[in-house]
DNA sequence: CTGTTAGCGCCTTCAT
DNA sequence: ATGAAGGCGCTAACAG
């Protein structure tokens, strides 16, 4: 007779002729409680019925699923895209596995999947920002379990978090424009919100152009896929600064893409026509045209450093919040030239 | 005194003065076995300790635990993402959740997680081949569960696949290239190997051609990341086909932008150079110089089937090995103008 | 050093 | 229509 399914502990104490407790014992690593000679036997059985114990019995049973549960609202984001790796490398050494959920930005669809990671018993989240609408991140805050944020906080809500050194990279990038000789600058992100990414990066820019009178400072908030107010707020500060050098700091990727398009509508050359520095690396930067100037975040880092922070509490960190601000890195090309 | 851990079904039973039979009815749809009353009762108790079932525990005792296993060689490249997107829509439709398993295309990867999704006991797999090595994919075929292949096939082993109709594609993607008046086309894909996906966009491409006979017809492999050689064989091709109208197809996203950032380091221009083509869309296409032109893969909609096939799978479809195979899209843009 | 026993939270007969 | 009891695969006391 041939066993069906898989093949379980007891069939392994069974083959190795002996109970599951020490079967069990061999598996968690208290391989020096045992004798040479059972242990051996054991490996034997183990391999030879190629068994893998199920986590979902280990999981019901201690309560430790080593599930991490990720919530990311825009998979199609290549800085979520490169965070997630950074997480994974990291789940990987500390022996958790990552259960990826992706709101696509829908609303309502953070509880849902609060729920799913909930009822898998996740032993702590990741929720990666990036893109997120604020309501959506608002509803995360009900969760009781060890919960690191990336890239931004939730007003009101002390978690950890890891993200930019937003005042460090929005000086760099803005000070490289004044440099260049620019003397109009346009700060464009989207609408500030309550979402303090936006505001530090946006206050560094007003802080830092102050010190330079000479130059003007300008900013605006649109909606990222709006491209009638883009090429409006674009033509007006195009319009409204003749025999200016001008220069856009784009405050996000997704927002780069968006106003590069946006100026290929309007017949405006970025290099020539104007300056532009966009934050988040992109693979495509050096291909546009004359290439753009774009402020790199260790994205990676910052996914592996969110994961550690996580497990750190769940193996019992109780310090109190903590930030983690990691900088940027200028990347200077074409679009920003003299 | 307070409960500190997660409700359980009995703390729910117990709140609803009832056993816990009757709330795993509940939980199960067998609601019309219920009476009004009791049903009632169960349900505001469930309210009332936001309980959510404990999947460990129901897969535990029923094996299925609604787990989706995904093997993704690059979750860097934009196609995997956005054919994870389409299996994540097509999870929550179906109430599946995917487990996102990134290999990183890090050899014996695959090796550890399909271990890792076998001890989660997923129900079944579904394995994104995009980038993937051929050794590692090989390595898959151990697993006894529904696997479902994207993008390309495993010589040897009777799967269901789902992907781009190559053939339809390359043959749409040469003949473009053909009206619009080039003489001399370079087929570059990775080396070739037994991968199905480069062989058969290869093959028709030269089946096309070989119906233009004042059309020369030229193929390479490259390695991704090996820019010597995708320098010297580009520059060759140029250099032997003086005077005539080059273009040169590209067999994915990936090497695409490798082409176009080796034409860059060569000082040939898309378009008015050299013409170009690449398979997948890529977000920047229209950005970089005149446009690449593109064939577009309803990626969403390949991952989305995938899913659909596993889950038939799962729920006992044995149908002999399915294969099916979606339409590209050419989107011409400024590479491959006259 | 090793084995026995009692659950983890849930579903599923089997009675009632 | 409802409930009690047993067991899924595993771990953690508790004995030997």
């Amino acid at each position: 007779m041939v066993k069906s399914s898989r093949p379980t502990i007891s069939d392994v104490a069974r083959a190795a002729n002996t109970g599951k407790t020490s079967v069990s014992r061999y598996l968690n690593g208290e391989q020096n409680l045992l004798s040479d000679d059972l242990r051996q036997r054991i490996e034997q059985a183990i391999a030879r019925l190629d068994y893998r114990p199920s986590q979902m019995a280990r999981g019901l049973k201690r309560g430790r699923t080593r599930l991490i549960g990720l919530i990311i609202a825009d998979i199609t984001n290549p800085y979520s895209v490169d965070v997630l790796s950074g997480i994974e490398a990291a789940c990987r050494e500390q022996g958790f596995t990552p259960l990826v959920c992706n709101t696509n930005n829908e609303i309502n669809q953070e509880q849902h999947y609060l729920d799913l990671l909930r009822s898998y018993q996740v032993e702590g989240i990741v929720v990666n920002a990036v893109g997120m609408r604020e309501e959506a991140l608002n509803r995360l805050q009900q969760s009781a379990l060890p919960m690191v944020l990336i890239d931004r906080k939730i007003p009101g809500f002390a978690c950890d978090m890891v993200g930019l050194d937003n005042n460090q990279a929005a000086t760099t990038a803005t000070e490289h424009l004044v440099q260049q000789g620019f003397e109009a600058i346009l700060f464009l992100s989207e609408p500030l919100g309550t979402v303090n990414t936006r505001r530090e990066r946006q206050e560094a820019f007003r802080r830092t152009l102050s010190r330079y009178p000479h130059v003007r400072a300008e900013s605006a908030g649109v909606p990222l896929h709006d491209s009638e107010t883009l090429d409006t707020t674009l033509r007006q500060f195009h319009a409204s600064h003749r025999g200016m050098r001008k220069a856009i700091i784009s405050a996000n990727g997704a927002l780069t893409l968006q106003v590069a398009r946006a100026l290929r509508r309007l017949g405006l050359n970025w290099g020539s026509d104007v300056g532009l520095l966009g934050f988040d690396e992109l693979e495509w930067a050096e291909l546009a045209g004359v290439g753009i100037t774009t402020l790199k975040q260790p994205t990676w880092q910052i996914g592996y450093a969110a994961l550690e922070q996580v497990v750190s509490r769940i193996e019992g960190n109780s310090e109190p919040v903590r930030e983690q601000n990691f900088s940027g890195e200028l990347i200077i090309r074409g679009s920003t030239a003299r």
